[in-house]
DNA sequence: TTGACATATTCCCATATCGGTATATGATGT
DNA sequence: ACATCATATACCGATATGGGAATATGTCAA
């Protein structure tokens, strides 16, 4: 077996650095395909197949005006994501957590000096 | 060109689901080669792999004891993946930030009639 | 030293990738 | 009908993958 397609779901998906640069282009508002073709400084065709990942995805949403077709992000797909990787987000400011703890106890100290001079 | 290394950053390493398996063992506590192998029932070579690879992206982290190898996750690898990720969480709220908009509006119309009754 | 155990590495295959070039599809205006 | 513009798709090459099987490396214990 070879790696699972990019289809395969948003963490695959978002894999690629140009697609992420291409959501960031999207979320600030929808694009056409000549409008980030010529703000990430992509070959056309390029663009066109990242956004059909991102789509079939269900990362980027499009809709049809003339010749054009407005892409916009459909962040909702990216929540898997955030869910998985928020459960580590304690850990790397688990310095502050530490600390938090520290202060907790000097804290309670405190108190229980205060409660001694009561 | 190919797709880029499964090593390249923490978003190719953690595309793979079952990378993101041993990182989810791991966050429980440290684990050694076999304990990983046991509880995901992987091949012992193919845990072996997918720990190099986090390895490489410093996801996790290794500690010798005797003959087994201990390891740990090392979060701040992902926080790049968080960090990216957290800017469109406010996107697939919208609708609930609409709503709350709907419901502030409703409360500021509530307290405006409270006002013209005093 | 020898053997058992824990882990890592190598070799292999089938597969899907990204990027480029060329071409197809489809809408617009004349 | 035609040429043009906007986008998508097809084809190709080089590359790296994930999994399996076999093997290497390294550690302990007798």
């Amino acid at each position: 077996m070879a790696r699972a397609a990019t289809t395969a779901d948003a963490f695959n998906a978002v894999a690629e650095p140009r697609r992420r640069l291409i959501l960031d282009e999207l979320a600030a508002g929808e694009r056409s395909v000549s409008e980030l073709v010529e703000r990430l400084e992509l070959a056309q065709p390029l663009v066109s197949k990242h956004l059909r990942v991102l789509r079939e995805v269900g990362a980027v949403a499009v809709r049809e005006d003339g010749r054009q077709r407005l892409y916009s992000v459909d962040a909702r797909a990216l929540k898997p994501i955030h869910d998985w990787v928020s459960r580590y987000e304690r850990m790397w400011s688990e310095r502050f957590e530490a600390l938090e703890t520290v202060l907790d106890e000097l804290k309670r100290e405190e108190r229980d000096d205060a409660d001694d001079d009561a």
